[in-house]
DNA sequence: AATAATTCCTAGTAAATCAGTAGGGATTAT
DNA sequence: ATAATCCCTACTGATTTACTAGGAATTATT
């Protein structure tokens, strides 16, 4: 039950894009520096962001990542594009769904655990956790 | 972010043991079936929970485990004892603090988070989660 | 007193996951 | 043309997890 390395440093490079939305791409270089990480590491928390829409890049000479409308990407998106869907227990999964769920008193509990978890973190945004 | 096998096995045997309050010590091989592990696994995370004053166990033949007053036992208490702690990220842990936590926009997100978590799993107790 | 059924405890191991690295291709501003 | 940048796949080493093994200690029963 740890948030994994990648989710946490891919908040950080979430939070510091988004403190400088509309200052055009910046370079991996620098994010990587700001965030404390290696350039390949936080190249590769980039490539998942992407994929996820959540950063757009531009390629080629200055080019590098930015966010656009970073009070609509919340927590949530961010952690569950780096977490495995925030899937908690296998029996949550549409892959592998629990055979004995209805009867499972655990089951419900997980069940509900992840739906406070997705609610909690879905309710915060880029904009609202670095105005604090 | 997934809960070990060892939470989620644990917190069935605390619904079996609760279920059964009162029938007297119930032998680890009763326990292992009912929960489908092996009954060496099962023997472990009865030991933890034994050790965290969850459940109670009398030695020698015709002894067992069990539990005493399963509605004052919340699942979140369940769940610390098997999955260190709930600290879902180092920073949190009183061994490890984040040095620059004052500053840090991700911070207080996993301090929220935590607390949601727990919140949440402390307001269910064993018996409110056998009886639906 | 002997026996059998049970918990208690420590140590070990194999598999899975995670964190991080490496290298080369594609793109684009200058 | 060049240099700076992103893009993508594969690999590796470290850590953690899941699970097993074996034997000591305890106790009800006979």
């Amino acid at each position: 039950m740890k948030l994994s390395t990648k989710a946490r440093y891919g908040l950080k490079v979430m939070c510091y894009l988004a403190k400088h939305e509309g200052e055009g791409p910046i370079p991996l270089a620098a994010i990587a520096q700001e965030i404390e990480a290696s350039e390949k590491y936080t190249e590769q928390i980039l490539l998942a962001l992407r994929k996820a829409d959540l950063v757009k890049a531009t390629r080629g000479m200055s080019g590098g990542y930015f966010v656009e409308n970073a009070e609509n990407i919340s927590v949530g998106a961010v952690l569950r594009t780096l977490e495995d869907d925030l899937i908690i227990a296998d029996c949550l999964s549409a892959n592998n769904p629990c055979p004995n769920k209805k009867s499972c008193s655990t089951h419900v509990v997980w069940e509900n655990l992840y739906k406070e978890i997705n609610g909690f973190l879905d309710s915060m945004t880029l904009t609202s956790i670095i105005r604090k």
